[in-house]
DNA sequence: AGCACGCCGACT
DNA sequence: GTCGGCGTGCTC
């Protein structure tokens, strides 16, 4: 059986799996059409079948034995030529296979292997020769449709799908053309059957409910309404609507509706820019126009926004889609709400947290119609299908949010999204407070045109910021539930005022670690070099690295001393001194334990934007796009902990992080407080942000960044190299090292050990190459990875695993 | 990802 | 002596 050898001109197809390995290259049977790059098609890999996307169409013959394509759905393409282009440099750039940035990019409802449809072909009757066949063929006889899934549920047997498989090979299935799993979302909506009034009256006399539905009908005569509408204005059950419903008084109407709804507000003003916004935004659009990008260093409230919606309506204007990244989304619902009152629905949102069939329909949407022109979202938004993208905005530039940390790709959205732009030649804008030292040397540099909004809205002034030297107040026995008095004071006179206070603890939990005083034991996580978090609610010690818990111990497993100290402190914590200090006041926590939940994260934020909470205490979270009116007031309770990041980036994100905490207080034209309790009075960012001196804060470190050679001026690739043993874990970083430096790189920093030497059982360490801006990259990304395989190859060495982080963050 | 092949500990 | 643990390598 040697088909390939048959056919003189037999068609190879390149395909994407969401794998490892990546690409796989499968055959063209005769009587299939000829697919396009971008196409899905259904292939088998061993004794599965996966659906991959075609990159490339070909006549070369490889070595290995090929596969036949399967099945070719319909509906496609389901990718563009563009994005092939595009997820290539991805997986060029970050190290990783062009499978795993599939795996990232594809809603999961589109890469399912499961979702193809098949029915029994004409002769399957006359096939059929097993108990196996029997169970298939008597339940597709009677549901003449099943995806491949619901038959291994129905059959049971441990090797289902390679029989399943094997009978679509005999011709006894077939696939059935397609109908992907997704289907559009239908309403119902029902009215009163013209003239039935009187009847369906006399028929329902002895049931008052369903007359008093029937009446509500008549009332409504001419309007349709769903059996939600009518439940909420009737307040009839649920059980008497259906009943009446499926009698025979009422029509029923189905119309298709979308599963994404915009809220378009007819009589949202008009976007009216100030003198000020005006200048910033004629500047813009003349750069963008001879496509050199821009940073826009707005401070918060300098009205952004604004600029953006002007911006987009152009794009709009030209047809052209805008994809607006964000590094959060469900903590910007505000600036999302203005964009949908712009733009009702063709804004399209796409959430981490929205379902699989809103992901679909959102995916061939922005491929193929022309309904959304504004796609917001986090950054796996920038591997959506565009196909006629003009403009990207990526706001928050500086966030850390945009790095993909865990699973390959390890990109950086914002990186990526330049990179987009210029694929497309799109204009690209960055927008921040506080700008990266990337986006400010490319400023610097001529790259990127710089344009700053220094006033903000109606003028309003900028926050005080007062620091507090939280030591004094300490040593004096005068903090309360770590608040200084002067920090208690402020807070007291905002509530005075009926205003609403934030406060900033970068810490979850309730102790960063608990120890037996009596003989110092601090109770340590059984797979990471770190100690237990306590969580009071719980009453659980939890690692934050790997998700161990232990139930909080009674006496001390030392020395049987019973009782622990909490050290250290995080939002629980505060939450709970905070209830004690203010006992009238109501009191709402958010971070990454309480946001959990969708609901639970957005209650958080209404109550407290409606003015129902009077204090939000939380993490970094709190200093995340959130805008309140009611806010004049924020405290950061302890800024050490946001000084001493264990990297060359940790006074630029501490500064930032700062920064960005300090610009949720004061709007609406009052003058802000901030007050920043810390022991480091002369930390270069406290200083920095205490005589507002950012620009000489950044010119300085910048100096620093070029004197020792970091980034923006050099660029990083980090290398992990991760074993359960920690001597092997070495011996392997320091052959890596040595064969890195055969090969020809020239600036490699380490091993070294990091802060958390094990990690998940896993013991680390770490290699840091550095290599100038103007060298290819690819070259040295060739060199980088065959070294790594080098090392893997060895013999006792194949279990070390090593990663590479390109740009780490 | 899934699966087979293969080499070391506890057991009918 | 076998069963099964998961470490390793392969699938076009």
């Amino acid at each position: 059986m040697q088909p390939e050898i048959l056919i003189p001109e037999t068609i190879f197809i390149d395909t994407i799996l969401p794998l490892r390995h990546g690409v796989f290259t499968y055959h063209l049977a005769e009587n299939q059409n000829l697919p396009s790059v971008g196409f899905q098609i259904v292939v088998p890999l061993g004794k599965n079948l996966y659906s991959g996307v075609v990159i490339a169409i070909h006549k070369n013959k490889p070595q290995f034995k090929t596969r036949p394509v399967i099945f070719i759905p319909e509906r496609n393409p389901i990718a563009t030529p563009l994005q092939m282009k595009f997820w290539n440099w991805v997986a060029g750039y970050y190290l990783c296979s062009i499978g795993e940035v599939l795996d990232a990019a594809l809603p999961s409802m589109l890469k399912v292997k499961s979702e193809a449809i098949v029915s029994l072909s004409d002769g399957a009757l006359e096939m059929m020769d097993d108990p196996f066949d029997e169970t298939v063929y008597n339940y597709l006889n009677e549901c003449k449709l099943a995806t491949i899934n619901q038959l291994i549920d129905l059959t049971k047997t441990r090797d289902s799908l390679p029989l399943i498989y094997k009978m679509i090979e005999r011709g006894f299935l077939i696939f059935a053309n397609d109908k992907t799993k997704y289907k559009p979302l239908i309403e119902k909506r029902y009215r009163l059957k013209a003239d039935s009034y009187n009847e369906a009256l006399s028929v329902y006399k002895r049931s008052p409910k369903k007359l008093e539905l029937i009446e509500y009908l008549y009332a409504n005569t001419g309007r349709s309404k769903t059996p939600v509408d009518i439940r909420s204005e009737s307040g009839l059950s649920m059980s008497i609507i259906k009943s009446v419903l499926l009698g025979s008084f009422v029509d029923e109407e189905i119309t298709e509706i979308s599963r994404i709804s915009g809220v378009f507000d007819e009589n949202a003003k008009p976007i009216v820019l100030s003198e000020y916004q005006q200048k910033a935004f004629n500047e813009i659009e003349a750069s963008l126009l001879q496509s050199k990008p821009v940073l826009l260093e707005g401070v918060t409230g300098s009205g952004k926004t604004e600029i953006y919606i002007k911006l987009i309506e152009k794009a709009i204007a030209q047809n052209k889609q805008t994809l607006y990244l964000l590094p959060e989304i469900v903590l910007s619902s505000q600036i999302i709400k203005r964009l949908q009152h712009y733009f009702g629905d063709k804004v399209c949102i796409y959430h981490s947290r929205i379902n699989q069939s809103e992901r679909a329909e959102i995916w061939y949407n922005i491929l193929s119609g022309d309904r959304f022109k504004v796609v917001v979202g986090p950054r796996s938004a920038i591997f959506l299908p565009y196909h006629n993208l003009g403009f990207v905005i990526v706001d928050e530039e500086h966030d850390p949010g945009f790095k993909q940390q865990d699973p390959a790709p390890r990109y950086n959205a914002r990186d990526a999204a330049i990179v987009l732009s210029q694929l497309t030649k799109s204009w690209l804008l960055l927008g921040s407070a506080t700008p990266s030292f990337e986006s400010i040397q490319n400023v610097n540099s001529n790259k990127y045109l710089g344009v700053k909004l220094t006033q903000r809205y109606g003028n309003s002034p900028m926050p005080e910021v007062e620091i507090v030297d939280y030591r004094k107040w300490y040593r004096r026995h005068e903090v309360v539930g770590h608040l200084t008095p002067i920090l208690k004071e402020y807070m007291e006179r905002s509530f005075q005022k009926d205003e609403q206070v934030i406060l900033l603890q970068n810490r979850r939990g309730f102790a960063p670690f608990v120890q037996c005083p009596s003989c110092g034991y601090i109770p340590q996580c059984k797979h990471c070099d770190v100690s237990l978090t306590a969580h009071k609610f719980s009453n659980k010690l939890t690692c934050h690295y790997c998700g161990y818990y232990i139930i909080k111990p009674v006496k001390c497993p030392q020395c049987n001393n019973d009782e622990f100290v909490n050290q250290g402190f995080g939002t629980e914590r505060v939450e709970e001194e905070l209830k004690e200090i203010f006992p009238d006041k109501k009191i709402a926590r958010l971070d990454s334990d309480t946001a959990r939940s969708k609901q639970n994260l957005e209650e958080v934020i209404s109550r407290f934007a409606e003015g129902k909470t009077d204090i939000l205490i939380g993490t970094q979270m709190v200093s995340k796009g959130l805008d309140f009116g009611g806010v004049n007031l924020v405290g950061v309770l302890n800024a050490d902990n946001m000084l001493s990041f264990p990297d060359f980036r940790s006074h630029e994100r501490g500064f930032q992080m700062l920064m960005q905490f300090a610009g949720r207080a004061g709007r609406r034209n009052q003058q802000g407080k901030v007050i920043i309790q810390t022991s480091q009075l002369d930390h270069p960012v406290i200083q920095a942000i205490q005589h507002s001196k950012q620009h000489e804060f950044v010119k300085v470190e910048l100096a620093e960044r070029l004197n020792f050679e970091y980034p923006p001026f050099i660029r990083l690739i980090q290398l992990t190299v991760k074993h359960f043993d920690r001597q092997k874990t070495d011996k392997a970083a320091e052959i890596l090292i040595r064969l890195l430096n055969k090969s020809g790189i020239q600036k490699i920093l380490g091993p070294y050990i990091p802060p958390i030497p094990k990690i998940k059982r896993q013991q680390h360490s770490q290699i840091m190459i550095k290599l100038d801006r103007n060298v290819k990259l690819m070259e040295y990304r060739d060199k980088v990875i065959q070294c790594i395989e080098t090392v893997t190859s060895i013999d006792g060495f194949k279990s070390v695993k090593i990663v590479a982080d390109v740009d780490p963050y």
